[in-house]
RNA sequence: GGGAGCUUAGCUCAGCUGGUUUAGAGCAUCUGCCUUACAAGCAGAGGGUCACUGGUUCGACUCCAGUAGCUCCCA
């Protein structure tokens, strides 16, 4: 064997064997089944950290519930993005001189559909190269022609439930992507802005002015009234008044509303029904008219009168000067407000009075929040309960159209009037239409938006077994509901909640057991990573460097659960030379001669057998509760200190010696186990170092359908055998390391413990692991060094003569420790409440932890006068 | 403005329903080792008044209240 590990060749090379075997393809059986879905990435996404972490805990996920016995099936999949591809093709378009405009509907769409064939599954082959265990005879899109079906139903469907309606309501507005977006695509950034302080004449009098503060001067052609407060002494005297808007002299009236905040600007609000939401509640309040002064585009319309065509932050700053030169404006100040800002495509979002589809939520919403409350479905961590309950109850409607082409088109059809119906298609549109209007004549035109990208993905656990095209299909009675979804907090609305509601409204049944979330990857400073801050490292670079076992440890011994993680590149130096030190293990025990003859330590055995069932006891606790990083360490643990440090040095013969069969047999064993332990976390070079240690006459099995058992009574008496032969070791190389005892030297050891059998079981090992000479009774030795473990005192002798001066500070620093200790227990044992009150064992522990301190005590204080007498 | 959460060793975090040591781990640091699996390694060590102030209790890192600082979500 080489003398390091090298993953290059090794994970490809297993990838294409799994595949190739199909041993990620799930199928219905007899067995129970261990369902995830996949969060769909976006199909113009890229793999990155974020990614890694979230797929990498699905992967274990799914490798540890196919190791226990259950029917694993990982279903991989992507979203068509209707904003974010839309975006992508138009930019590919305009490289190729092509004008989206110039293009019809189904022209585009080819084009669309192009794009996504070419670069649609990116995402997906990078999941490969992770090792992710994927059944993908199952990938699914959600434009697929079932998936696209099932969505237009599910609209049809909620529409004649009557939750489902049309309506002009204001809305966030990208005037980029030319479309609408929900509440929950919109992120609020404070900016620095100034706030415009601005006179509008009244129509008491030439010389008669009110002074309004606003951030958005360009909006003031869109006014229709002024706002103050009722209370507010300034301007009591102006019921009834009127003011002219500066520039174009519209007048509009002064309005009186407790709304007004009076210790903001001047107190009086200019208010612009169109172009702010609380304008817009005003507005119908004071049934005050509506006049849009901005275009799709963020340009000014007609309406504004002045600057038409213009973009809204030019005529910001045009119409400020403008206002000055020609006296309204009084003064400006800084001032830093927020805005909120497209998702997809950052630019400032407008609010916007528009005519769009809405989706009314409460009755959908009051079995989702009741799932969860109740932990019928679990969130980990929960607290993300307290988050999903606040927004549940306060859920507005949701706003389900988007203006654009790439996604599923509304299956709504109008007539020349306006008056429309939903159908499945325009036959029998056609066919509702003349129900609904006998004997007319139409020409139907289907409404030209798609659905939010989001009201598709949120049938993705139930579609993607075709709970809605194939009702009652075996899959989706095995599957469904889903064992655990994976995701990030940050789309808690956006997608949790709502396959929650859908997987209620459409199956009756929640739509899986539970929700784990994961944190943000941020880089060493704490930052979040981002293509513009360039801080984000190219996950395939950093796979093909340290191999996508290392980079999957890397990313998880450092994840809390649902806490951020701070990524650092030497994470997974610590992932490859874990790697480095099984591979020497393995090189340890092949490097073995074996004899009959050779020694064997059966203690050794006993105690490993022992910790490896305890601890993987540990890592299945663990894993219940999802603390994936701490099972990870514990593994990590368990491999390197105690099998590593401990069990091979225990067993480790002398030099050019060969070992016993027994104990080169129950390595192999170990080593076996150990790899189907760490199997789900490291896939690829357990699945190398597994097929090393397998018999080569046996059939030919991969690791990942090696099943995990646990059958093994645990020996704890063996446990705590081994922890004092740890302890014991420990001390005597602390004494060694400070009075440069060499490791080799040898050592007498004597021990004042009237059992004088309580070594017998570690005796052997002790002696080899410590180059002991001797070891016997003692009740007190001369010349030694004393260490008390658990109420015995052991008097290490070495030939080398100690330091008395530094031994003395050793002991000295020990005594003070130990006596402090002391003190703290007694003060316990000896305040008369506590022993009345506190718990039997809890007394007796106490009690013991003071006999053990005071043999301590009166050790170290012997030693102590007998260096004394010596200096 | 509303809500949630965090504050434990230089860094990142464990520490569940109060009593297992005057608090643990990994990384980093320091010391000694090229010991015949691994220097991508071995052996050892140092380092914390558990943010602050009160309260409950025989006993608080752990429960309660307040203060300060930080973070996130929503408007």
């Amino acid at each position: 064997m080489e003398k390091n590990y090298n993953h290059a060749g090794v994970e490809q090379r297993w990838y294409s064997h799994w595949l190739e075997h199909k041993y990620f393809e799930s199928k219905p059986d007899s067995r129970p089944a261990y369902t995830i879905v996949i969060p769909p990435p976006n199909v113009t996404g890229v793999l990155h950290m974020g990614h890694c972490l979230n797929n990498t805990i699905q992967d274990i996920l799914i490798r540890r519930a196919r190791q226990k016995g259950y029917n694993a099936c990982w279903v991989p999949g992507t979203d068509h993005a209707s904003i974010a591809t839309e975006a992508k093709v138009v930019a590919m378009l305009r490289e190729r001189g092509i004008d989206k405009n110039s293009l019809s509907r189904d022209e585009f769409l080819r084009y669309a559909w192009e794009w996504k064939e070419k670069y649609g599954g990116i995402i997906l082959q990078q999941l490969k190269k992770l090792g992710c265990a994927l059944d993908w005879s199952r990938t699914d899109f959600t434009m697929d022609p079932d998936y696209y079906q099932a969505v237009i139903d599910v609209f049809i469907d909620l529409y004649n439930k009557g939750y489902i309606h049309r309506g002009v309501k204001m809305i966030n507005w990208d005037p980029k992507a030319k479309t609408a977006l929900s509440d929950e695509e919109v992120i609020y950034r404070e900016v620095k802005s100034n706030l415009y302080y601005i006179r509008y004449k009244l129509d008491s009098g030439d010389t008669d002015y009110i002074t309004i503060a606003t951030t958005r001067p360009e909006t003031i052609l869109g006014d229709t009234a002024i706002c103050v407060h009722p209370a507010d002494e300034r301007y009591k005297h102006l019921a009834g008044a009127h003011a002219f808007v500066p520039l174009i002299q519209r007048k509009i009236p002064i309005i009186f509303d407790e709304y007004i905040d009076m210790t903001f600007g001047t107190g009086a609000l200019k208010v612009t029904p169109a172009h702010d939401i609380n304008d817009y509640h005003l507005g119908l309040k004071h049934k005050l008219p509506v006049v849009d002064v901005l275009n799709d585009d963020g340009t000014m319309s007609k309406a504004a009168q002045l600057y038409i065509g213009e973009d809204r932050f030019v005529v910001r700053k045009k119409i400020a000067k403008q206002l000055d030169a020609e006296g309204y404006l009084i003064k400006t100040e800084e001032h830093s407000n927020n805005n909120g800002f497209s998702e997809r495509t950052d630019v400032v979002i407008e609010p916007r009075l528009s005519m769009q589809w809405w989706c009314r939520m409460p009755s959908l919403a009051k079995p989702a929040l009741d799932a969860v409350m109740q932990d019928d479905i679990r969130f980990y961590p929960a607290k993300f309960k307290n988050t999903y309950r606040h927004w549940m109850e306060n859920i507005k409607d949701w706003c389900i159209s988007r203006q654009l082409w790439w996604g599923h088109r509304i299956p709504a059809w109008y007539n020349e009037q306006g008056e429309f119906v939903v159908a499945r298609n325009e036959a029998e549109a056609k066919r509702l239409f003349e129900e609904k209007y006998p004997g007319n004549q139409f020409v139907l035109n289907q409404d030209e938006d798609v659905l939010d990208t989001w009201f598709s993905s949120w049938l993705w656990p139930i579609e993607v077994f075709k709970g809605f095209t194939q009702p009652g299909n075996q899959d989706i009675a095995y599957y469904y509901p889903t064992s655990t979804l994976v995701t990030a907090p940050e789309i808690i609305f956006f997608w949790v909640a709502r396959m929650i509601m859908a997987g209620y409204e459409y199956r009756g049944q929640k739509p899986f057991d539970a929700v784990y979330f994961t944190g943000i990857v941020r880089d060493k400073q704490g930052r979040k990573m981002s293509k513009s801050l360039g801080n984000s490292p190219d996950l395939l670079e950093l796979i093909d460097k340290y191999g996508a076992d290392a980079v999957r440890f890397g990313i998880l011994i450092t994840s809390p659960a649902g806490n951020d993680l701070l990524y650092d590149d030497k994470l997974c130096d610590q992932g490859r030379n874990f790697n480095n030190k099984i591979w020497n293990a393995l090189r340890l025990i092949k490097g073995f001669t074996i004899s009959t003859d050779g020694f064997e330590n059966e203690f050794a055995i006993n105690w490993f057998a022992a910790k490896l069932t305890e601890q993987r006891r540990k890592i299945e606790d663990l894993m219940s509760q999802y603390a994936i990083s701490e099972a990870l360490k514990t593994a990590y643990k368990l491999i390197w200190d105690d099998f590593c440090s401990w069990y091979l040095e225990m067993i480790k013969p002398d030099y050019e010696q060969p070992i016993g069969p027994r104990t080169h047999k129950a390595s192999l064993d170990f080593f076996r186990e150990l790899m189907i332990t760490l199997h789900p976390f490291m896939p690829f070079i357990t699945e190398e170092l597994y097929q090393e240690v397998c018999d080569v006459n046996a059939p030919f099995q991969s690791i990942c359908n090696v099943q995990l058992n646990d059958s093994e009574s645990l020996n704890s008496t063996i446990l705590d055998q081994g922890e004092l032969l740890i302890e014991l070791t420990t001390a005597i190389r602390e004494i060694r390391a400070k009075n440069q005892i060499k490791p080799k030297d040898d050592i007498r050891l004597f021990h004042n413990n009237s059992d004088q059998n309580h070594l017998s079981a570690i005796e052997q090992t002790l002696i080899r692991l410590n180059y002991i000479s001797a070891l016997a009774y003692a009740d007190k030795a001369e010349n030694t060094t004393p260490l008390t473990i658990k109420g015995v005192t052991y008097y290490m002798e070495a030939k080398r003569e100690v330091d008395p001066i530094a031994e003395a500070v050793r002991l000295e620093q020990e005594l003070a420790y130990t006596i402090g200790f002391l003190d703290s227990v007694m003060k316990k044992l000896s305040n008369e409440r506590f022993v009345a009150n506190a718990k039997a064992d809890v007394i007796d522990r106490e009690r013991q932890k003071a006999s053990d301190a005071e043999k301590k005590i009166m050790a170290l204080r012997e030693e102590l006068e007998r260096l004394g007498a010596k200096k």
